[in-house]
RNA sequence: GCCGGGGUAGCUCAACGGUAGAGCAAUCGCUUCGUAAGCGAUAGGUUGUGGGUUCGAAUCCCAUCCCCGGCUCCA
């Protein structure tokens, strides 16, 4: 992206949350009007609009909403301007304190030396910096969401606020986009498909967090795997496979116990000593590297793993496949020298762009987290290989020309790293893939290997996953794809349809020779209307359906339909099977199929 | 963990102090059909769990588990 586009972009978005953040104020206004006792808080745009957090004796719920939209309607029509008025500490003190608004109070005692500005639309002020658009008549095409509880401030130890979302965009057309993708998302959501297409659940009696994957979505999973695994050795990977359980002392060891300890399982005693559930691989392949005295000639070494990891998440954020309990890591961990880090980095790129393009995903942003000099907290490992690191992650993105956000000071304490945000079909961004340099866990292992010279050096280390976890993965896969997987992931991909009994052995024939063929091939012998197989088979998402009738039988054809809808007669076997073939090995995304 | 909303048949939901119901799915019949639901019958529930109030609880109260929307955190 060039400079002027970006700054066009920039600009974009800053009057865009101008409005969100006008809105805000005006919500808050009809809020306070409605709810006589509530105290505002504070009330920011976010990504896809805004909201506000408010103290309030009432309860609020959707069925507010619309009284609250219709009062903020007459507001904005108002056509009042949004006026900014820079005001003493004391003055504006006095104002909240008179007006019985104790967050504004406290929101002042941190403002210490900073400017004040109040800025005022009609009868409402708010304590604010600003960022306004010039009139309330600008607010016109806006929804309010949902009402949740939110800290004041974050802060778990704080009151809890009810926070109340919503959106807002500069035409109606935009708000009705974004409404039709909050209603997609909807019909996306993994966990309604997942339960539809009987992917996988989740077991109440087993516990929360925990998936159970079901025939279908344990061939995907497998298919997934399976590509993954053959990938990863093609390109010098070692497969390893370690433990799901370890000695607390490893966990001392790698310092997880101190750091880490909030989001492990309890100890489990056996024969006087404790053990405990993995939260991570990197000790395990830690330990495979450490086995034996390691030469320069070995590095880089690439230990990857799937690697069943368990964390003891709170239950309030457990969410469907996206954040769970139990949940298995494409993870690999590459030792290597110095002066190997870009070329080790680079490969870590490379194969991560495959991954995307492989499961037909086209956008993504990337985001560089590095140090901040400014605040050299707790970092742990050698400047100069902090140095040596972050020059390595942004030298990779550059010379592929791939466009990336650094941030500083967004680095974990053990080292900079490279994240990926996937950019999904209707546009939304979930963070996937990961390259991070650890420069603490070799130090606490004492890592070393035999440079050229004789001497031992400490090995640098790179953690990287691809899928993040296949879990996960798979959730984003569903949502993308809305459950019309390519053929590839498919776990039916051809379902064959009798049309009447007589067909029946004809079909099991068929079936007998895709699966031959290589192709996951199922029948519906069923004694009911095409129709209705043709409604299952749809509401099953499967992408190829072969009806078979007497008129195919008698002159040896098929009749194909897609998943789409669309129709082929007359189709020799062959081709199908030819066509599939293809479509299937080279992993392509849309059928293969073209109008005659 | 916290705030709010929910758990009723495999799934989606109704009943909201007075004998627990529908559609789909399942099972059994009949139907043999040409591109998104053929017809009929049967079966299926100590209403998440435990306690309480009441003549009577799916419904009200308490506790607990799980789910949903957020907060915080994160793969």
């Amino acid at each position: 992206m060039n400079v002027a586009a970006k700054a066009e972009k920039e600009s974009a978005k800053q009057s865009l949350d101008a409005l969100r953040h006008s809105c805000a104020h005006v919500m808050a206004q009809a809020v306070q009007e409605l709810f006589p006792g509530t105290k505002i808080t504070i009330g920011p745009a976010i990504d896809s609009g805004f909201y506000y957090d408010f103290e309030s004796p009432h309860r609020f719920t959707e069925e507010d909403f619309p009284a609250i939209e219709k009062r903020m309607r007459q507001i904005a029509e108002g056509n009042h301007p949004f006026i900014g008025k820079e005001v003493t500490p004391e003055e504006s003190r006095r104002y909240w304190g008179s007006r019985g608004e104790p967050y504004k109070i406290e929101i002042l005692d941190g403002l210490k030396g900073q400017t004040i500005t109040h800025y005022t639309h009609g009868t409402f002020t708010d304590l604010c910096r600003g960022g306004h658009c010039e009139n309330t008549r600008a607010i016109r095409h806006f929804k309010l969401l949902s009402v949740a509880g939110a800290y004041w401030r974050g802060d778990e130890k704080n009151p809890m606020l009810q926070r109340i979302y919503g959106t807002a965009w500069p035409t109606k057309q935009e708000l009705d986009v974004y409404l039709k993708m909050l209603d997609e998302a909807k019909a996306r959501d993994h966990r309604k498909l997942g339960t539809a297409l009987d992917l996988f659940s989740i077991q109440e009696l087993a516990g929360p967090g925990l998936i159970f994957w079901h025939p279908k979505g344990a061939r995907m999973r497998l298919i997934m795997e399976d590509w993954l695994k053959a990938e990863a050795l093609r390109r010098g990977y070692e497969l390893v496979s370690t433990p799901h359980i370890a000695n607390v002392e490893l966990w001392n060891t790698s310092g997880h116990r101190s750091f880490y300890k909030e989001n492990m399982f309890s100890e489990i005693e056996v024969e006087k000593a404790d053990y405990q559930l993995k939260p991570m691989n990197c000790p395990f392949h830690i330990l495979i590297y450490k086995n034996r005295l390691r030469s320069y000639r070995d590095l880089p070494m690439r230990l990857a793993e799937l690697g069943t990891v368990y964390r003891y998440e709170r239950s309030g954020v457990l969410h469907g496949l996206m954040r769970v309990r139990g949940f298995t890591q494409d993870d690999a961990h590459i030792f290597c020298a110095p002066e190997q880090i870009e070329g080790e980095v680079d490969g870590c790129v490379d194969f991560a762009l495959e991954v995307f393009k492989t499961f037909g995903f086209d956008k993504y942003v990337m985001e560089v987290s590095t140090w901040d000099e400014a605040t050299p907290a707790d970092y742990s490992g050698e400047a100069a290989d902090w140095q040596r690191a972050q020059a390595a992650l942004e030298s990779v993105l550059s010379k592929r020309g791939i466009d990336y956000t650094l941030i500083k000071g967004e680095a974990a304490f053990y080292g900079p790293k490279i994240d990926v945000k996937l950019i999904d079909a209707i546009g939304r961004p979930w963070q996937l893939s990961t390259v991070q340099f650890d420069f603490n866990l070799p130090q606490k292992f004492g890592l070393e290997y035999v440079a050229a010279d004789g001497s031992r050096q400490r090995p640098l280390m790179v953690h990287r996953a691809l899928y993040g976890s296949i879990e996960r993965f798979f959730g984003i896969l569903i949502e993308h794809y809305a459950g019309n997987f390519p053929l590839w992931l498919s776990p039916v991909q051809v379902k064959i349809l009798s049309l009447t009994d007589a067909q029946v052995p004809a079909a099991q024939a068929l079936a007998g020779r895709l699966a031959r063929a290589g192709l996951r091939a199922a029948l519906d012998v069923r004694p009911e209307k095409i129709n209705a197989k043709i409604r299952d088979a749809q509401l099953e998402k499967i992408p190829y359906m072969v009806i078979l009738g007497p008129r195919d039988v008698a002159a040896n054809v098929l009749s194909i339909r897609l998943r789409d809808g669309r129709q082929f007669q007359g189709v020799a076997e062959e081709s199908l099977v030819n066509t599939l073939a293809r479509e299937q090995d080279i992993k392509q995304t849309a059928p293969s199929w073209e109008d005659a």
